[in-house]
Order: structure tokens, then C-alpha cells, then sequence
RNA sequence: GGGUGCGUAGCUCAGCGGGAGAGCACUGCCUUCACACGGCAGGGGUCACAGGUUCAAUCCCUGUCGCACCCA
């Protein structure tokens, strides 16, 4: 016997085990012979990550198309695995370090630091991985792979991958070694990606600053205008103005730029001016750049501190003077009173002096966007000088954009697409270096002179020194190590065991679908896209589900700053996983942000205990499953609807799933399950099941039996642990169940719809709810039991109330059914198909309250057909409008003048 | 500044050319033999605003206002 209510924190460890036990996530497990394969990688998550809502939604997605796809018993891959996230996981052990006051990573070396480090991801990484499980997550754990391949074996097949990719985009031109401006994190001491850093708008100023001119140069400057703005006015001037928001730069200009159409700058292109506080003598240069609109007109330009000003340097051949040290501190190519000053003592410092000096102009108050890095966003970020490699990612990106452009890879929504060209189109070179220790090292190994060689293995490399020099030489292997998302790129192909030609790499590459959030959409699918095909000459997934970010219920972003995050990890615990995802799915409509709200959560925990006892119900009135049930074979007509209804439930949920709309999957089993099983089936199921029709009474048994076989089976890829639960325990009567529900077949029901069966069932609910309506309406008390009389009814209305009539005083509250001739005086009266019905309420019954009523009911149709007689009265809609939709009109103008007809009568019965 | 998306019931959201919907919340009734995490019945919306296209517009187009996100 089931319990009252389903407990989900008692039964989910023990299901999953039992998943886990049976094999039932690996690859494959279940599957048809010869069957088509159906394959995601999880996006990996970061091994110093755990588990917030938007990996709960992302992997309840996937696990719905997982568990789905296995159902209909494909060979089903779900590859799971993290990356090795190099900057993080490098501060966490870190951190630990100096919390423990143990020796830092500088002091401890190279080699000790990483073995370290492997200890923090053996001891503490990874946490993720279980609070997936906890989830439900149906992946193939026994194929969990790391981006760092393991710590037992060096020479792993994942570091071989990225390994042979670099040095193969080596050898290919796509990969090369420049000095470049890159985004530095000055506390790290590393480069990191474009992507990695968040503009952030931030108070500040705009400092302007007096620049003299060289050689006693002067030049007139306009300081008066008329109406039209000409200059009226001017004064001489010995310097020029120059903008800036980073005051501390200026040790580093080697120019300023002036537009080359802005008049007042005109006579001084080609001059010099002398650089205060340092000394030097830099040129005065016309640039398109320089907005004449902005500040005074003419900028500083800093080629080694800024990516705008690199450009105008590379364009104007201006030098390029790095001021700062790895840590941002004031370098030796600066004038000793600075040299290592902090950049923002620095600021301090040189403002000060500039002032002393009279160059500080004005300073006015600016809102400026400050680069900082996106994940403390506390740490400004310096665009550095510094020696990086580059991958071509222009080029990579030329396939990837054609295969979406071509359609060989679809994104759903398609509105992304917009997205991803957006940023393919512009992809500006990858900087995959990083001046990390955890991380695969980068295969360069440099000779005497400088000269790099990158090769697989450091005997290649010395093998190639050799051959270049003439002689064996000795290399430095380069210090730094790859991007992670370098590792993360080959994730489709590298998990499958690339570069071995492993029967799991030909069996399923290419994968389906890759699921993500689109905020992520530059990090794995761009990238995973140029890997794929460079190195597998096919696109690594087809299709590329995006679904929303979730929010809190305000639409904020959650953040542990905002302190609105809601933990899917407590909602589990207090709601249980189904109720969780079940949420999840049934708020994901495409295209949208979720905005998460405990009380839909709540809701559909209710759902998951609704469902519960609909089972706990058909325990307890025998509903057995039955071998050999045929739902076809069904003589009730109440049987016969429920299984026509059941099978446009699959439908609508199996399309859903299908179109990736799984709101509209969950919203169709969610209506289907409540609304029409539980509130009609099972109440109209009843009378059967108390009665005495033997006969009747067991094919009411088989077929809830069925449909509730049918409906966990549609409900398990959202809620999977309370069906699976469900389906052993109606598994221990009837025949024995072949597998557990995971490994179940998805059903595909045809032929069962009764069209006859379904206009009488709905006409009984018709009928039912009427009775109940009119009730409430009139204040009759709940439990009293009235006698139905019905007038003018039909052959066919007797025929069904003879059948029905148990089940229709059951469920109406009514002491009897009987026909007259003619509606008794005082009754409350309602139509319902051709008949008008009564309730004989003689003493009890409002006349004027019975007569509004009805009068509201009579206004209401009356606007109908009035509506609908403006349509039909006007030429151009029937000339113009399609066939069927007039034919609708007059269908619906008929019925209701019909029935507007009886109301009238009863209205002029009470008179 | 450029781009994208969104403004529909008190809240969270579906629908997106021909009869305004769901969940939660709300009101009333019901301790009816699965379930009060329940049942039954209800109330509640000029579908942001203004134009336009159309026989017909919540839905398509344009503009305005407001909000969000991305990029500069």
C-alpha cells in the first residue's frame, strides 16, 4: 500500500542506485539492435563549481532529451565530464595555501604546486558531479572524463588531444606567437580572454590636460563663436588639450592624434609636443580616431596601454613604450620618481604633479566603462604589452559560420544565429596562453637564439633543434599553459577518445544537440564548432538548444552579491528533484528568461503528489495491469474515451519534446494527468469499480491500469524518480515488468480515438458541471441531493442517461433522473445539448435570483450572435473570408441562437 | 550610441491573424469512501500607448513610452 504522500528524500537515493545498479546510463543500455545513436556532451562544468539553478535547468533539459531519446530506444550517449577551469582552480589552492600558512606556490615550484593541486581536485573538485545525480541526471558516469585527463597518468589521452591540436594548428599557420596587447589580470599574472573580462560603468573622470608644444610652436584657437557656431573669437594658444580617463598612461604616450578634418587642430599636424613629466618629444598625428566631438578633440595616444591606441600606433607607426611591470606597478621605462609606484598610487602621484606643474586643464566628472574581470569583478584589467599565442580564429571561424549558415547546424531558437555571427564576424584573435602552472602546458620548447619549436614530445622538439641548428642544442620548454576553454573546444571529439580512432568516436560523432545558455554561447559553441571541424571535418553537434537564463522572480539576475540566488540544491531537499525539474521544464519556453518562484515550485510538488495518489487510488480499487490488454478492444464508452484522450496526450507531450518546446510537453502531460485523469476518469471510474458489472468493473481496472502505465511513461523524462517509483511498485501485481521505467518504451498510441465516445463523455461533463454550477449559483447547500428532471431529451440523451445515470447523480450530488413532459413550477433550469434540464426547487428556489441568472446567461449569447451577425452582415467578410471560418460563424450562430431560445423559454417559465 | 528581446488577470508566464488561457494568489461552498500538497464553483484582463495593413489584429507593420540583456 502506498503512503499518504510521496516522500521524495526516501525514495530518490535509493532509485537512483538502482538506475546506477542496473546500467541503465550507459552508453547504449536499452537500445534496439541497429538502432540510430542519439548523443550529447554536457557542456562541462568547472571542477571548482557546484551546482546553481542555471546548471540545474541546462542539465534537466538535457536529461529530459536523454531519457526521452532512450525511451525510444535509441542508442543513447550523455557524455559527462568537467574542465579543469586553470585561473580558478589555480586561486583556490592558492588561497588554501595561505589560509594554512603553507609554503605559496612560487616557494614550493612547478612540479610540487600542480601535484597539489591534483590533491585539492581529488579531495574537494568535483562536487558538482553528485549534486547532478542528485538531480537525476541520467549521464554516463562510467565515461566521466576531465579536460586535465588524471593525475596517475601524464601522458592521458585528454592531454594528448590537446596536445596534438596545437601542435597540428602550429604546423597548419592557425596558431602563432606575437607580441600583442592582451587582457592582463595584474593580480594573477596572466593574460585572459576578452570573454573573461566585464566592462563594468563606473564613476569617474575625464582629466584634461595641457600638452606643450615643442619647438615653441603656437597656434590660434577659437574661444568665441556666433549663431551658426563659426569661430568669432580666438587666443593663442602654446599647448594643446589633450582627454583622458587614465591620467597614469601618459608615461607611456608616444603621440597625440587630432582628427584630420578638425579645423583647429589642422596647422599642427606634423608638430611635436614635449610630454610632461617625462620629457619626451612625440609627434602630433591625424587620425580618424580622435573625435573632434569628444573632449577637447585631440586624444592621447598610448599604443602599449590601449587596444584603440595599439591601432592608431600600428596605423601611424608610433613606438610602443610598456610602463607597467606584470603587477601593474611603474616600470623602469618610466622617470625614476615613479618607477614602482602602484597604477593607482601612480595616478595619485602624477596628478599631483601635473597640477604643480599647470598642465591639469579641468577635470570634470565622467561616467566611464572600467574593464574589470568577470569573475570577482573586483580586479581592474590591464590591456598589456606581453609575447602570447595566438590561435587564427578568423579562420577557424570561417567553416563554423558557413556550417550555420548552411544549415548544418541549426540553433533553437533561431534567433541566436543573429548572435552567433555577430561575434564570429568579428572574432578577433584567440589568445590561448595563460601564465599559469594548472593547465596543459603549452609543446614549444625554445633553442639558444629563441627560435620555437612546438612538437608532441620534447624529443620531437629536440630532434628539430637538431635538424635546425646543425647540432643538438638545449631548449627551455615555454612556462605557460592553455587556455582551458582550449581543452573545452575539443570536448565533443576528446571524450570520445580522439585522437584514437576509437569505435566510440566513429559510433557517436557527430553528436545531436548541445545544450546551453546563450550567455555562453562564444565560449562552447563557437569553439567547439572550429575544433570540430578542423580536426573532425564535421560539425560536432547539428542542433544547438539554447534556453533562457534564470532569474529570481523579479527578473534580477541571481547573484551572491544580491543575495537572491535560489539554491537548486534546497529546493531538492524541500521539494524534491521532480518538483525541481518538473518547474524547470514547464517554464522554459523558448526565447525567454525564466523567473523562478518558489510558489510554482510548490505547485508542482503538489502535481507530483496528485500523481501520487491517483496511483494510490487505482492500488486500492485493484486496478491491476492486465497481460494482453488490448485498449482497442474497450466496450465502455468512459474507457474508450480515456484511452483516445491518453493517446492525444502522448502525442502533444512527444511533440513537444520534439520541437524542444518542453513547456508545452510539460503543460500537456501537467493538463492531461490532473485535468482529465484525475478530476474526470478516476471520479467517473467509481461507480464502475464499486458496481457490480463484473465485466465492466475489469476492463475499468485494466484500463487505468494502462493509462497510468502510459502516463508515468510520458511523465518520467520530466519527474523521473516518483514514476520510476511508481512503475516498480504497480510493477509487483500483473505481469511482471520487463525493465525498470527507465529503459522502458516510449509509447506511440494510434487507432484509439472514439470520436462517438468522446462526444458523449464530454457531454457528460457538460451536463455535470452544469448541475454543479447552477448549485453554487443558487446557494444550494453542498451536500443536499436534489432530483434532475429533463425535458425534450433526445433518443439518444435517454439512451445515455439510462447508462450514465448512477455516474451522473454520483458526481452532480443528485437523488434522481427522471424525464416529464414539462419543467415543474419553480425550478432552477439549464440547457444542455438539446434538452433543457431542471432542479425542482419548489419554496427553496430565489425566482428573481434564478431569473438574473438566466437573464445573464440570455445577455451573453445575445452578444454572441450579435457579434457574429456584424461578421456575417458584412459583404467583404464574406466575399473574402475563407469558407471554413464562415461556416464556423454560422455553426456557432446556430448553436447559440439555439440555445439563447431555451433560456428564453425558461426565463418564461419562472414568470 | 548600435543590436536583440520583452511589456497579456494581483504575481509568474503561455498563446501570436477569426470564440482571451494556465499555475500561484483571491472569494464562496465542501471533513463526498486517492489526495486539504485536496474537491467543486466563482471573481478578476480597453492583451503598454498611438497610428497603419486586413473582411478581421492581443497576434503583422510603423512610431512612442517603459523594462531587460548583449556589444561599443
Amino acid at each position: 500500500m502506498l503512503e499518504k504522500t510521496y516522500e521524495p528524500e526516501t525514495v530518490e537515493d535509493r532509485i537512483f542506485a538502482d538506475w546506477i545498479a542496473a546500467n541503465a546510463f550507459a552508453a547504449g543500455a536499452g537500445a534496439k539492435p541497429g538502432a540510430e545513436t542519439f548523443t550529447i556532451v554536457i557542456p562541462p562544468p568547472n571542477v571548482t563549481g557546484s551546482l546553481h539553478i542555471g546548471h540545474a535547468l541546462n542539465n534537466t533539459i538535457q536529461d529530459i532529451l536523454i531519457r526521452y531519446n532512450r525511451m525510444l530506444k535509441k542508442d543513447v550517449l550523455w557524455q559527462p565530464g568537467m574542465d579543469h577551469a586553470g585561473i580558478a582552480t589555480q586561486m583556490i589552492v592558492e588561497r588554501q595555501l595561505a589560509e594554512r600558512q603553507q609554503p605559496g606556490r612560487r616557494e614550493m615550484g612547478r612540479e610540487k604546486f600542480v601535484e597539489r593541486v591534483w590533491e585539492w581536485k581529488d579531495e574537494s573538485g568535483g562536487a558538482i558531479i553528485n549534486q547532478l545525480k542528485r538531480l537525476g541526471a541520467s549521464a554516463d558516469f562510467s565515461r566521466e572524463r576531465f579536460t586535465m585527463g588524471s593525475r596517475s597518468e601524464p601522458d592521458d589521452q585528454m592531454v594528448r588531444a590537446v596536445t596534438k591540436v596545437f601542435v597540428e594548428l602550429k604546423k597548419r599557420g592557425l596558431i602563432y606567437r606575437a607580441k600583442r596587447l592582451v587582457n592582463w589580470h595584474p593580480g594573477l599574472e596572466t593574460a585572459i580572454s576578452d570573454l573573461e573580462v566585464e566592462n563594468i560603468e563606473v564613476k569617474g573622470h575625464m582629466w584634461h590636460l595641457r600638452y606643450p608644444l615643442a619647438d615653441g610652436v603656437t597656434y590660434e584657437f577659437p574661444v568665441a563663436f556666433d549663431e551658426d557656431g563659426k569661430p568669432t573669437g580666438y587666443e593663442t594658444r602654446d599647448y594643446i588639450v589633450v582627454a583622458t580617463t587614465r591620467p597614469e598612461t601618459m608615461l607611456g604616450d608616444t603621440g597625440v592624434a587630432v582628427h584630420p578634418d578638425d579645423e583647429r587642430y589642422k596647422g599642427l599636424i606634423g608638430k611635436f609636443v614635449t610630454l610632461p613629466l617625462v620629457g619626451r618629444r612625440i609627434p602630433i598625428i591625424a587620425d580618424t580616431y580622435a573625435d573632434p566631438a569628444l573632449g577637447s578633440g585631440a586624444v592621447k595616444i598610448t599604443p602599449a596601454h590601449d587596444f584603440n591606441d595599439f591601432e592608431v600606433g600600428v596605423r601611424n607607426d608610433l613606438s610602443q613604450i610598456n610602463i607597467f611591470t606584470t603587477t601593474a606597478a611603474i616600470n623602469d621605462n618610466a622617470p625614476e620618481a615613479y618607477r614602482g609606484l602602484d597604477r593607482f598610487e601612480a595616478r595619485k602621484k602624477i596628478l599631483a604633479d601635473l597640477e604643480a606643474g599647470g598642465i591639469l586643464d579641468h577635470v570634470e566628472d565622467k561616467k566611464i566603462m572600467v574593464p574589470h574581470d568577470e569573475k570577482s569583478k573586483l580586479v581592474v584589467i590591464e590591456p598589456f604589452l606581453a609575447d602570447q599565442w595566438f590561435a587564427d580564429a578568423e579562420t577557424l571561424a570561417q567553416p563554423a559560420i558557413k556550417a550555420v549558415r548552411e544549415g548544418r547546424t541549426r540553433f533553437v531558437p533561431q534567433q541566436y544565429e543573429n548572435l552567433f555571427f555577430a561575434w564570429m564576424e568579428n572574432i578577433k584573435p584567440w589568445c590561448v596562453s595563460r601564465q599559469l602552472w594548472w593547465g596543459h602546458r603549452i609543446p614549444a620548447w625554445y633553442g639558444p637564439d629563441g627560435e620555437a619549436f612546438v612538437e608532441e614530445s620534447e624529443a620531437a622538439a629536440l630532434a628539430a633543434a637538431e635538424k635546425h641548428y646543425g647540432r643538438t642544442v638545449e631548449l627551455k620548454r615555454d612556462e605557460d599553459v592553455l587556455d582551458t576553454w582550449f581543452s573545452s573546444a575539443l570536448w565533443p571529439f576528446s571524450t570520445l577518445g580522439w585522437p584514437e580512432e576509437t569505435p566510440e568516436l566513429k559510433r557517436y560523432y557527430q553528436t545531436d544537440v548541445l545544450v546551453t545558455g546563450f550567455d555562453i554561447i562564444f565560449f562552447w559553441v563557437a569553439r567547439m564548432m572550429m575544433m570540430g571541424l578542423e580536426f573532425m571535418g564535421e560539425e560536432p553537434f547539428h542542433t544547438v538548444y539554447m534556453h533562457a537564463l534564470v532569474r529570481d522572480e523579479k527578473g534580477q539576475k541571481m547573484s551572491k552579491t544580491k543575495g537572491n540566488v535560489i539554491d537548486p540544491l534546497k529546493l531538492i531537499e524541500e521539494y524534491g528533484a521532480d518538483a525541481t525539474r518538473f518547474t524547470l521544464a514547464a517554464m522554459a519556453a523558448q526565447g525567454r528568461d525564466i523567473r523562478l518562484s518558489i510558489n510554482r515550485v510548490e505547485g508542482y510538488r503538489n502535481f507530483v503528489t496528485k500523481l501520487w495518489n491517483a496511483a494510490r487510488f487505482l492500488e486500492m480499487n485493484e486496478c491491476r495491469r492486465v497481460a494482453g490488454y488490448d485498449p482497442k478492444a474497450n466496450k465502455l464508452p468512459l474507457n474508450r474515451w480515456i484511452v483516445g484522450a491518453t493517446a492525444r496526450a502522448v502525442a502533444a507531450v512527444t511533440r513537444g519534446i520534439e520541437e524542444y518546446k518542453f513547456n508545452e510537453a510539460a503543460n500537456a502531460a501537467y493538463d492531461f494527468v490532473w485535468g482529465t485523469f484525475c478530476d474526470w476518469y478516476v471520479e467517473f471510474s467509481k461507480p464502475v469499480l464499486m458496481g457490480a458489472d463484473e465485466a465492466s468493473k475489469a476492463e475499468t481496472q485494466a484500463t487505468a491500469a494502462y493509462v497510468l502505465d502510459q502516463i508515468l511513461k510520458i511523465l518520467h523524462p520530466f519527474m523521473p524518480f516518483v514514476t520510476e517509483e511508481l512503475w516498480g511498485e504497480t510493477g509487483k501485481a500483473g505481469p511482471a515488468r520487463e525493465s525498470q521505467l527507465i529503459l522502458a518504451e516510449w509509447p506511440e498510441l494510434s487507432g484509439l480515438e472514439d470520436p462517438q465516445a468522446d462526444a458523449e463523455l464530454n457531454w457528460l461533463m457538460e451536463l455535470i458541471s452544469s448541475v454543479r454550477s447552477v448549485k453554487t449559483e443558487l446557494n444550494v447547500p453542498g451536500g443536499a441531493k436534489l432530483p434532475l428532471v429533463v425535458v425534450g431529451a433526445s433518443e439518444e440523451t435517454t439512451r445515455r442517461l439510462v447508462e450514465s445515470a448512477a455516474l451522473i447523480t454520483r458526481l452532480a450530488r443528485l437523488e434522481a433522473i427522471s424525464p416529464a413532459a414539462s419543467v415543474p413550477q419553480g425550478s432552477a433550469q439549464f440547457v444542455v445539448g438539446e434538452a433543457t434540464w431542471a432542479l425542482p426547487l419548489e419554496g427553496v428556489i430565489d425566482i428573481g435570483a434564478e431569473k438574473a441568472r438566466l437573464t445573464r446567461e440570455m445577455d451573453k449569447l445575445d452578444g454572441e450572435v450579435a457579434g457574429i451577425d456584424r461578421k456575417l452582415a458584412n459583404e467583404q467578410f464574406v466575399a473574402k473570408a475563407p469558407e471554413e471560418v464562415i461556416e464556423e460563424q454560422r455553426t456557432r450562430r446556430e448553436a447559440a441562437v439555439e440555445r439563447r431560445a431555451k433560456i428564453a423559454e425558461a426565463i418564461a417559465r419562472l414568470s
